[in-house]
DNA sequence: TATAGTGTTATCGG
DNA sequence: ACCGATAACACTAT
């Protein structure tokens, strides 16, 4: 009789951040954390930091205040300005989440704003044991990046002029050219960043189930017609997961597992590795 | 204990 | 210089 491997139970993982995730922290901040003035900021984790060193994003920001946020893709940005009678403009202050990171804000009054769910069982209120960047404000409220993973990023200045157009607002022009270009696999450019920024590999398998169009496909052997429905599946999939809280609930997700079938036609699905990342697609549908 | 994980980036070869 | 593929990065629950 043979061994059976014990193979490891899958990890459960809860919520990692999409463009979706990312637009939620986006409002967290928007919301409870401007224009609150920072008295210390706690920059020592030198990785999520990088390229600066400890002190550096501290001595800029000492004293200012977060006067916007913005987003582009699944990167984030805040402005800032000086306080008082000099409202004079500082550096960027430049936030991606990576692979687990999340937003929580504390307000004065004690109580905090958790703008996500990475470990299934949640956090709770206080628990800093994943703190990887800080702002505490005059007021006694802070913010910090918790990410147990350490991939997100805290920087000064971040080069954004990098990304391609937001997938949540990208033009069907815009679109068609971040298309039209090279031979790789279609999954493989929704996922480049420098095209189109924000989707993930949720949200890539998503519209391509959307759009009948197998993820391994080569752009330069899309149809006219298969770029326009991926145009239209990308921003189908964006604004839906957006309306309704997250690419979680995105109707092809839940399929995406062991033994899932296509919700449309019931076939068995096929799961394999486009792009270096792990791609579940319809063999029947998606041609 | 080995493994998988929804992301980005430096580097290499063509 | 461009494009595509790959490894590296860091960490933890199971």
């Amino acid at each position: 009789m043979p061994l059976v491997s014990q193979r490891a139970a899958p990890a459960i993982f809860g919520h990692m951040p999409e463009l979706p995730e990312v637009e939620s922290a986006r409002r967290i901040i928007d919301q409870y954390a401007l224009r609150r003035v920072i008295e210390e900021v706690d920059d020592s984790d030198t990785y999520v930091c990088r390229p600066h060193t400890p002190g550096e994003i501290r001595s800029a920001l000492l004293g200012r205040r977060l006067s916007a946020v913005h987003r582009r893709g699944k990167s984030m940005w805040c402005e800032t300005t000086g306080v008082g009678r000099s409202r004079k403009p500082g550096p960027l202050l430049g936030f991606h989440l990576g692979m687990s990171g999340k937003i929580v804000v504390g307000k004065a009054n004690g109580s905090e704003v958790d703008g996500g769910d990475y470990w299934e069982r949640g956090r709770k209120p206080g628990d800093l044991r994943f703190s990887r960047f800080r702002l505490s404000f005059t007021d006694g409220g802070f913010l910090v990046l918790v990410d147990p993973r350490r991939l997100g990023r805290v920087r000064l200045d971040p080069p954004v002029e990098k990304l391609g157009p937001d997938a949540a607002v990208v033009t069907r022009e815009e679109f068609q050219s971040a298309m039209h270009r090279g031979t790789a696999p279609v999954k493989a450019r929704l996922l480049d960043q420098e095209a189109l920024a924000g989707v993930g590999n949720l949200l890539a398998d998503q519209a391509l189930w959307t759009a009948r169009i197998r993820p391994s496909r080569p752009v330069d052997e899309l149809s006219t017609d298969d770029v326009d429905r991926l145009y239209d599946a990308v921003r189908e999939s964006v604004a839906d997961s957006l309306a309704n809280g997250g690419v979680h609930t995105l109707s092809f997700i839940p399929a995406r597992r062991a033994g899932g079938t296509c919700p449309r036609c019931g076939a068995a699905l096929q799961v394999g590795v486009v792009g270096t990342r792990t791609t579940w697609w319809c063999p029947v549908e998606q041609t």
